[in-house]
DNA sequence: TTATTAGATTAAAATCTTTATAAATAGTGT
DNA sequence: ACACTATTTATAAAGATTTTAATCTAATAA
């Protein structure tokens, strides 16, 4: 079902003139197929055994490369590792605070807010970025457990 | 001018029960003239001719103590260090894509976002976070000269 | 086809940010 | 003054990411 993502983003590395390389495919692969917002060393290690030889910096040279061409979005957030989340269309992310768990969640593009920022700020302004934090329903439940 | 937000912060302190030594005023001082927002190696670069023999863990201790009684906010960004802001009341940032400039801006608080996503997602929302992206004025200005 | 070359990968080391540890110091209350 | 606790310091350690240099691969040109 994400073929479709799959041959899209290969065409557009090969519109942007980056090679396609048996490591590339397989990142690319593995974030499309993830439905979550892997780190590096995530895809690092879940791609050892198909690429026992393959480096960590393999995986963070081609997320550079993926990112610089829009492919893929680097999502940083308190903890230590970046995320990257290959989703490209307009969504915002729900973040736990307890587990960490990032939920992707539609709304109505904020194009009022970039335009206010610019009247306000002076900037020339390209897209923005928002996160909700709270509680997932699974960790509210362990709350309501242990009470 | 910032003299009453000092006095502010440090009754804040005082309050938690948190003891105010030379460092931690310092540091706290230096949050709140500066209009930037500093990471902790500028923090403690700026401190170092005062306090000499100051640690760089001193700094990350003590922005750790202000962040948790709610003084300070931690900003994570692309960039690899976080940034500290000691400016509680609401607002959102601007970011320079180019020269990585943080600017502040007001716009009424995204209520509507919270409980969209909390009945979206299922979360408790408890907060949220925006930024956006662009070009600064100075960055325009030097694009512009450039052609 | 073969040689050349640019790009990509690998492995290792280096760097950078942040945290942990243990010893030294300073502050607080008795 | 004494004991107790919090804080600072210096250093080491951890973890994430980047850099380096060597090697390999794939595309191109002769």
């Amino acid at each position: 079902m994400s073929d479709h993502r799959l041959k899209e983003a290969l065409d557009t590395l090969k519109g942007s003139g980056v090679r396609i390389t048996p490591q590339r495919h397989a990142v690319l692969e593995y974030l499309i197929n993830s439905m979550s917002h892997p780190t590096a060393d995530e895809i690092y290690k879940s791609l050892e055994s198909k690429f026992p030889n393959m480096s960590v910096a393999t995986v963070y040279n081609n997320l550079r490369v993926f990112r610089e061409i829009g492919l893929v979005r680097e999502l940083t957030y308190g903890d230590s590792s970046s995320r990257f989340d290959c989703n490209t269309t307009d969504h915002y992310h729900a973040i736990c605070d307890h587990c960490g768990k990032i939920v992707d969640f539609h709304y109505p593009s904020l194009d009022e807010v970039e335009s206010l920022a610019e009247q306000v700020t002076g900037f020339d302004v390209s897209n923005h970025r928002m996160e909700v934090y709270g509680t997932c329903e699974e960790c509210k439940d362990k709350e309501t457990q242990k009470h």
